[in-house]
DNA sequence: AATACGCTACGTAGTTACCCTCATTTTAAA
DNA sequence: TTTAAAATGAGGGTAACTACGTAGCGTATT
């Protein structure tokens, strides 16, 4: 996992491609240029880091097309959206799905750059919650299916002498877990098992409910 | 605070608001109109839901001004941004400022119910979340200075010794405003009470920190 | 001025909950 | 058959909850 930020430029007109390229390599960003949307696609590895300016309309793979595989495939990559006429309805379509921002053909140069800086600040925001999720997804996958049960019932607050009623077993048992399940969690305490599970979404945290 | 939601439409062209207004009567939506943004403002009470229909173009206050009053003054009202010619740097700027959706004049009725619905759904959404909010925050502001420190240490994870010595105060005084935060808080355990807190951003959630 | 109330602070004592060590059995997978 | 997970028990130490009392201090009410 390389601290690097690339920027990934994907439009079938290379002119566009070379000029972007330019002017942004003049700012010390770093590059790299697609033709299609399949091309990046299947460049792109799991932990690439940065952002993609993509244009909308394009033969193969449309921006916004790229931008739904990207969504499925779970990549965290902030979009930018180029377009050559301001083309409206795209412009929402792409903004609902997660484009971070729009540019119009020809752009100029002060917005692009800060364009580009934000959604590079945002990726470099999302790969650290994604990291958080995923060292603590880790943890929970090595529980085993009663360790999961019983951290369950810890966060929503069960005595181990209930625990071990509702899964029809020892309190001597639930200790056991109960201790693994810190251990694998590596949590220091209940209340930190607790954030923890919340992080990783094992439990919806909103509830004043009575 | 009614369970009625208000579709709001503001439009300084008389002639665009009452074919709006029609079309969504008929639909079954409730409408509120107003010529200006101000009027909506001052007419807009705290507790009411809905959406808002806004033109972006607008003698006074603009629509993307308006949304921002209503940033800044926490209310969570949805809004739907009205344009009569594609102006796209106008419509990405809406969107960023957290406009759900998009209308080119003049609109279809497929896509404005469709576009209304959504919004109306967000805005129960939205009801929901702030209520619970609304209600820790209320609970929290009941703790009287040691109660939330102590709060503030439990959910930490610290033991009562811990607490006691980082306040300075004896571990049984630390029970006992132990007692009284969680009586307060309403929290049943404690892992309750961490995540009351946490939904209420007392604690930033995300720690598989070491 | 007197009284009441709430916040803070502390102690003792009994009870419950939790954690750990030592030790054993069953079961299912490797 | 070896190994890992699961299950359970006895016993002891620490932490937490509850109940009952004491006490100073500031504010508001009478």
């Amino acid at each position: 996992m390389s601290d690097e930020q690339t920027v990934f430029i994907v439009d079938d007109d290379a002119a566009v491609r070379e000029s972007l390229a330019l002017l942004l390599e003049a700012s010390g960003f770093t590059i790299a240029q697609y033709e299609t949307g399949n091309a990046f696609l299947e460049a792109l590895s799991a932990d690439s880091t940065g952002c993609l300016i993509i244009d909308v309309r394009m033969p193969g793979l449309s921006g916004l097309e790229v931008q739904k595989r990207l969504v499925d495939r779970n990549a965290t990559l902030p979009v930018i959206i180029m377009t050559g006429h301001g083309d409206l309805p795209m412009a929402v379509k792409a903004m609902k799905a997660g484009a971070v921002d729009f540019l119009e053909k020809p752009f100029d140069l002060a917005g692009l750059t800060e364009s580009v800086t934000n959604a590079l600040n945002k990726s470099a925001e999302n790969l650290l919650e994604a990291n958080q999720a995923a060292e603590i997804g880790r943890r929970l996958a090595r529980l085993t299916e009663r360790e999961r049960q019983v951290l369950d019932e810890l966060v929503i607050g069960n005595l181990n002498k209930v625990i071990a009623f509702n899964l029809s077993i020892s309190p001597r048992t639930v200790e056991i877990h109960r201790a693994h399940a810190m251990e694998k969690m590596q949590a220091r305490n209940l209340a930190h098992l607790v954030r923890l599970a919340i992080t990783a979404g094992v439990v919806p945290n909103i509830s004043a409910a009575d």
